[in-house]
DNA sequence: GTTGGGCCTGAACGGTCGTTCGAAACCGCT
DNA sequence: AGCGGTTTCGAACGACCGTTCAGGCCCAAC
């Protein structure tokens, strides 16, 4: 009665770490709070993974690679710079609303990994912050020399969508589609000049 | 010869112990650490504190201090709404940048306090947005309705202002005063529309 | 019905943690 | 020299940590 295979109870057991690291903190988090919320025994936990760190890193590699992946299909055919912008922060923010915990944890618990797998973790987050830079860039071109240092704007903007774990319920009144409306509109109206129309943020149809 | 009061050494064990804790984090810092960061045995601690998370409130909350002081500093006889968001962002960032361990602290372990102690704290970062959202309010009086949603809007700038301790070096090439201009123009260009002059970035010529 | 591997566990290990405590060292004062 | 308060310390305490290990359960394969 192999109901769910290993993987995916691998994907449950990083799904239910990624909520308790949310709330509580990767180094304040026990392995016994994390037996107890994924309903494994303490034991348990080390048949699906090598230890505590190993969550954490499945937690922000698995996570940071569906951003990258997402970002790659909606940038997919898009040419005018602006747009590709406004997809870029699109993606961030739909994915980061849809999976606040893993998201806080890939944000905030950014200085807890070591060794290889926090180099892998930082080359995702080097190659990610260069194809914002490049469309950054792609923007220049096309609109004239910005108002501000690219390198800032790029952190800016990071700094305007990563910092929302810290005030945006995805469940609240403000809508994720607002919610990128508006940061897309401060960035590019502060970085270009460019006042954004509604019509230039592009929503996917389906999915 | 108590060349320094206890006062005073307080101040410095709370110094030692922002470096330690920003370099390790709250939780993966032992009072071991800070012992022998400050020089003083582990017992010694204790009679300048009473536990390590009042270590860490006292940091949280002497900075925070010290820096909506400042604001209220900047603030006093600036009229122009544009140029007290100005100063805003001006006192913000200079202080971020002159004490980037206590206030990578102070923004990235928020959740590690408790009890009272964070509800002081939390007192005083709602005083602090509080103050954000009346600027930003004076600003759309003055220069009609703005292109985001004003809490929006605030958490951005917080956001930009607040994420550089994760790329940002005071020490760097780019100094704090062109890093708070461009966060400045990006914000207000998109904000309100605003092109932001250079002259209209007050810098404080002493001090 | 026995075997064997995938899955899971209770119990324990060595280590580190924050904190405490009694006492020592040091101080200005008489 | 001797006192009283401030400052500092070594050593220890109980709790909890991440991890390990020997073994038990379950079920498909023979």
């Amino acid at each position: 009665m192999a109901i769910a295979s290993k993987d995916q109870k691998l994907d449950a057991l990083l799904s239910a770490a990624a909520r308790v690291f949310a709330e509580r903190g990767y180094h304040q988090t026990s392995m016994r709070d994390l037996a107890r919320a994924s309903g494994v025994s303490l034991a348990g936990l080390y048949y699906y993974v090598e230890s505590k760190e190993e969550l954490l890193y499945l937690i922000q590699k698995n996570n940071f690679a569906r951003v990258i992946a997402g970002m790659r299909e909606r940038l997919e055919g898009a040419t005018d710079p602006v747009d590709r912008l406004m997809r870029f922060i699109d993606n961030h923010l739909d994915y980061f609303a849809a999976h606040m915990a893993e998201m806080k944890v890939l944000s905030h618990e950014a200085g807890a990994l070591s060794g290889e797998w926090l180099q892998t973790v930082e080359e995702m987050k080097r190659t990610y912050v260069r194809s914002l830079m490049d469309i950054l860039a792609g923007i220049e071109e096309a609109h004239g020399p910005a108002h501000a240092n690219r390198r800032v704007a790029a952190y800016s903007l990071f700094g305007m969508m990563n910092w929302i774990y810290n005030w945006y319920d995805p469940l609240g009144d403000l809508g994720v589609e607002l919610l990128a409306q508006n940061i897309g509109r401060i960035f590019l109206g502060g970085y270009v000049g460019l006042p954004v129309a509604v019509a230039s943020l592009p929503r996917t149809s389906a999915g």
